[in-house]
DNA sequence: ACACATTTTAACCATTTGGTTAAAAATATT
DNA sequence: AATATTTTTAACCAAATGGTTAAAATGTGT
């Protein structure tokens, strides 16, 4: 049960949003959102209509914060290194206040692609992806870099920043870490993936 | 509808693991399950019992594909980079042939955590993991590559190989590519993922 | 052909679940 | 204070869902 100080509105969002992001869409039930709120079911319907509607709302916003800055920052005019430590800084802070959120977005977004095509066109990758493959085939004809697509890089290294938050319960148990051992190693990946990627890129002699 | 050759056991356990894969625990319906059988709803419990029984036996056998032959890989006596390639080039291919798996996995350790434990302890990765590191500590003092423990190497080489997979319709969607590209798309990705990583590994001058 | 066991089905059942309705309670308007 | 409006609730409802039962169909050994 939540406080009053916040609109009703907002209470049941909130309850929504965390019993979406972990039973997902037809995990979730109306009720418990309900209960979370402290109110009735049918008032959950009388602000939301429907759970297909809320959930189209819940998920909408967690989209929008999983990709928020982040064609901001890969067309930005940081040099390379300093983008690519951008970026995996970015990922971290922001998987680390939510660590549901990008398991949640793939899930849902697995179960029903046509959800999201517009979503995506709003983020004008085109441009994005564009000016970030200049600067890497800048860096390849200097010779700074080795060869590689702006694609895979970016795969890379979303790569390397989602999936140990992606599979955390898998990790934990498989390398029979506690909650604590894990936040450190999580600390300590939070400095080397951008090192590794970095080394990965340079040109040995 | 199956045909009958096969055991009337076998057919219903083949339509579980589809609608389970593809919908989830909660999202998959027994009555489904028996209409992609070609049979009466009854019989799936008259093999099965319940549910639960269903999804827990589809589950381990899942979840064993996704973890066979890696311990063994890992730590067998291969130099460290021909090891490297070995596991993801083994990655891609069983992830080529059920890209479902990883996340199916993922989504029901983290519903119920406590269901795999026991699995984990059969698979030894503490003596895995012991070997690993002493391996890469040898490469270590002999100036071959970079500092790095044994579990934050295998977490990217994880992340690399299975991530892409993991987040297929994503990608497709962020990128806007068919089908064919994606998948013309991976087929680069298993040459240049291991590369990546021993090049990430490997010490400038 | 007969008895016995196994497999399969149709018809139910109880519970859960998303959603509705009509009235009560609280709030705002005059 | 009286009236209208908005918010909240309790009680329902219909459909969906996991599961059961009793009987029918099929197969097997004698």
């Amino acid at each position: 049960m939540k406080q009053k100080d916040q609109s009703t509105e907002e209470t049941i969002l909130q309850a929504a949003r965390k019993a979406f992001t972990k039973k997902g869409l037809s995990g979730a039930r109306m009720q418990d959102i309900a209960d979370e709120s402290g109110i009735n079911k049918a008032l959950v319907h009388y602000y939301f209509e429907s759970k297909e509607k809320l959930f189209a709302l819940v998920f909408e916003q967690e989209f929008g914060k999983l990709f928020s800055n982040l064609a901001a920052v890969v067309s930005s005019d940081l040099p390379l290194f300093e983008k690519i430590e951008q970026i995996v800084a970015m990922d971290f802070e922001k998987l680390s206040q939510f660590p549901d959120l990008p398991l949640f977005v793939i899930n849902e977004v697995s179960r029903n692609p046509a959800m999201v095509v517009k979503r995506f066109r709003q983020l004008r990758i085109k441009d994005m992806l564009g000016t970030f493959q200049n600067q890497i085939d800048h860096e390849i004809k200097n010779g700074t870099i080795k060869s590689i697509s702006a694609t895979q890089l970016l795969i890379n290294i979303q790569s390397l920043s989602i999936f140990p938050f992606v599979s955390k319960p898998m990790v934990k148990n498989l390398f029979k870490m506690s909650e604590k051992n894990y936040k450190l190693m999580m600390q300590l990946r939070k400095k080397e993936v951008a090192m590794f990627i970095i080394n990965a890129l340079k040109i040995k002699n």
